[in-house]
DNA sequence: GCAAGGTC
């Protein structure tokens, strides 16, 4: 028997149904869907079927010296063990294997790790290799004409690489963790990938925060005919100028010169994964959801592989055949009229072997999808479009004007074709119609206005940016980038989107940076890529590789535990500020995020026992302090992290409190506000309110002659109420039934 | 409980 193995299920079928050339016999073995015809039987893996860890005996983290894990054994384990179990059997009764899974340097892997099972089972078995760049039947049948050898040294370089990130990965995920305390499911990790990643959202922030703005003004003018004109230095740096322009104009404005032209959009190139994401990303999808939605699409056969790395679309796939179908759906007009033309698709930079661009294989309609799909839906079928539709061509006006001495501007700009636009509609384009002028006329000036701006500083990240700058860089791949983001998420590294960086993060990078740079930096992806080229050409061994890697860490171990008190205490201290919730409003102390004897976390006064405030917290999920402040508390907003869900957002845990009590419509529980006060009605509250005294605690701490002065409530009337406010806090306090305080 | 890479 002959055994073919794809890298997936779905390949496996496509790859027997061309080979056959009808539909194959579907198969169950152990559980797993296998194809056959004639003698020949096609299985499909799941990626890596098999994954790398160290043997039982190093999982305490505490009991295992970082060093130790350096050298470590490391094993082997199937990870699909359904389908391991289902290549044994296939493998006794087969006398040739042939490898047919993607053509890459992990396919080569995933290849080589099936051939190992198949080899303890069946040592005599015959091995070869199939290269195709498209599951196409002439591309299928090119390639299973000629089988090729199974490339040991390609995957050699993968396991190579596999075997640097666990290690690197392992020991400083540990170090990193225990030498903090953020142990159990809160633990702190690095990596090739997520660190460098990490650090460019840290160096962000700093940019950010170190930026001075510098001051600027913008003049305009309005004129009849409903003009707005600019002054022609777009930016000016001093007031003195500003002054001496206002000036020096006149109230007439006189057109001093028209020109025309033509600018030119050209249209977007088809989709490869980072491309989709950052586009799906500009419509308000996070990274990992466009590419989990993507992925349901694509099983559902609606659209092509999400996964690519590719933006040029081959030969073998007929586009006219596509519109053709497109235009039984509901994007039958836009299909229509591009079938009208001859059809030559945009092309991008990066043209693989992999597969093929993103595009619709299939006519959905709105009712077929859910909300989220659809929209992903259509901004496929519309990039499709885009991709084979003309330039947007734009006529542009550009006239100046003579107001006394100075020179203003306007600039107008009107569609002459919409182009690809027409289609693709999720960028903006404005036009900005000037109405008919004359060289030399004058118009009347209306009014000026000079606007005071600030130079910005550089934005955050957000996530298709972020993706795109991971790929520019060479961090993660197409199918990990986004993974890798969340991963950031989940660990309470990042928050918000766009992206901020926590101060546990600032501290981390912050470690790295100083003892451990290798890590925090994209070369180190570039180098291994590097020894990984010359693995596969034999210039170097995967030894010598793992070696070179091994003796680098130990070097970065001998450093970062020479400075190991130095780490802890700026780790910790990274950690204790992102725990900084608000100002207690009883004693003034910090409000911070507190674990109870029995686990449960809440927000405390550090002022404990003499400030007995807390506010109760939920149990499950990390608890991230976000920048927002709750005005009425002052204390920031809290979100909630929960593997595999959505963030939850908490808001300011002061009112979740009390919107939770007054839900559970217990009037005893809920906590006090100043109407509970006798003798503070809807009136006097609203004033109190305004004077900017909106709790009980902030009542009891302002003075009460400067409250009486905004009020024009009496001195005596605000002593009296202080008075109460004192006893209920007390009071509450003494009930001891605010959840989390009587653990603390 | 650690990484990153496949795939679902």
């Amino acid at each position: 028997m002959h055994l073919i193995i794809a890298e997936k299920h779905d390949a496996a079928k496509r790859i027997s149904e061309i080979l056959a050339g009808k539909k194959p016999t579907v198969t169950k073995v152990s559980g797993i869907d296998t194809f056959r015809f004639d003698d020949r039987v096609v299985i499909g893996l799941s990626g890596h079927i098999v994954g790398l860890d160290y043997p039982e005996c190093y999982n305490n983290w505490h009991k295992v010296d970082y060093r130790d894990l350096i050298r470590a054994e490391i094993v082997s384990r199937p990870t699909q063990e359904r389908i391991v179990s289902a290549l044994r059997k296939l493998g006794r009764e087969a006398d040739r294997v042939t490898i047919a899974t993607d053509y890459d340097r992990e396919g080569e892997l995933i290849g080589v790790e099936a051939l190992c099972i198949l080899q303890e089972v069946n040592p005599s078995i015959k091995a070869d290799r199939v290269r195709f760049s498209a599951i196409t039947k002439s591309e299928i049948l090119r390639a299973f004409a000629q089988p090729e050898e199974v490339d040991f040294n390609l995957a050699a370089s993968g396991e190579a690489r596999q075997i640097i990130d666990l290690v690197w990965g392992a020991a400083l995920t540990r170090f990193i963790s225990i030498t903090s305390g953020r142990l159990g499911k809160e633990f702190l990790s690095v990596g090739r990938v997520q660190s460098p990643t990490l650090a460019l959202i840290v160096d962000r922030e700093k940019e950010i925060e170190s930026f001075q703005p510098k001051p600027y003004w913008e003049i305009y003018a309005d004129l009849e005919k409903g003009i707005r004109v600019r002054h022609s230095k777009s930016r000016i740096w001093t007031r003195d100028e500003v002054d001496r322009i206002l000036n020096s104009l006149s109230d007439v404005a006189r057109v001093r010169s028209i020109s025309k032209g033509e600018r030119r959009d050209r249209p977007p190139t088809p989709f490869d994964t980072t491309s989709f994401i950052s586009a799906a990303s500009s419509i308000g999808f996070t990274a990992a959801n466009a590419m989990r939605i993507a992925e349901s699409l694509y099983t559902n056969g609606y659209i092509s592989y999400p996964r690519t790395d590719n933006t040029v679309y081959p030969p073998s796939i007929d586009l006219r055949s596509l519109l053709e179908m497109l235009s039984s759906g509901p994007f039958r007009e836009d299909a229509l009229e591009l079938m009208k033309g001859s059809i030559t698709p945009t092309k991008g930079k990066r043209s693989t072997t992999d597969h093929p661009p993103i595009y619709p294989t299939s006519v959905a309609d709105k009712d077929d999808l859910k909300e989220d799909q659809w929209k992903i839906y259509e901004l496929v079928v519309r990039r499709f479009f885009a991709t084979l539709s003309g330039e947007c061509v734009w006529e542009t006006t550009s006239i100046s004007f003579d107001i006394g001495d100075e020179v203003f501007r306007a600039n107008g700009s009107r569609i002459l074709d919409l182009g690809w636009r027409r289609y693709y509609p999720y960028s903006r384009a404005e036009e900005n119609v000037l109405p008919p002028l004359r060289e030399g006329e004058g118009l009347k000036v209306l009014s000026h206005e000079v606007l005071s701006k600030e130079t910005q500083p550089p934005a955050r990240f957000g996530q298709g940016r972020l993706v795109k700058l991971m790929d520019e860089l060479g961090l993660g791949t197409k199918s990990t980038r986004h993974d890798i983001i969340s991963k950031l998420y989940a660990r309470a590294y990042i928050h918000g989107n766009p992206i901020r960086p926590t101060k546990t993060a600032y501290a981390v990078v912050d470690t790295l940076q100083r003892h451990a740079p290798a890590i925090t930096k994209p070369e180190m992806t570039r180098t291994l890529e590097n020894d990984m080229l010359k693995i596969a050409e034999r210039k170097i061994t995967k030894g010598e590789v793992i070696e070179e890697s091994r003796q680098m860490l130990e070097a970065v171990f001998d450093e970062l535990l020479a400075h190991r008190k130095e780490i802890e205490d700026s780790l910790r201290e990274g950690l204790r500020v992102d725990r900084i919730v608000g100002k207690c409003r009883l004693c003034g102390s910090d409000l911070i995020i507190r674990r109870g004897r029995r686990g449960a976390r809440f927000v405390g006064c550090s002022g404990y026992p003499e400030c007995r405030f807390t506010l109760p917290l939920p149990r499950g999920g990390m608890i991230v302090v976000t920048e927002r402040r709750c005005e009425t508390h002052d204390m920031n907003h809290i979100r909630i992290i929960n593997r595999g869900k959505r963030p939850w957002d908490l808001g300011c845990p002061y009112c979740n409190f009390n919107n939770w009590q007054a839900k559970k419509g217990s009037k005893t529980q809920r906590m006090p506000e100043l109407d509970d006060i006798s003798g503070i009605g809807p009136k006097s509250r609203e004033r109190l309110e305004s004077a900017g005294i909106k709790t009980l605690e902030a009542l009891v701490s302002t003075d009460p002659a400067s409250i009486s002065e905004s009020t024009g409530i009496s001195i005596k009337k605000i002593i009296s109420w202080q008075e109460s406010a004192r006893s209920i806090i007390h009071k509450g306090e003494q009930g001891g039934e605010v959840p989390g305080s009587s653990t603390c």
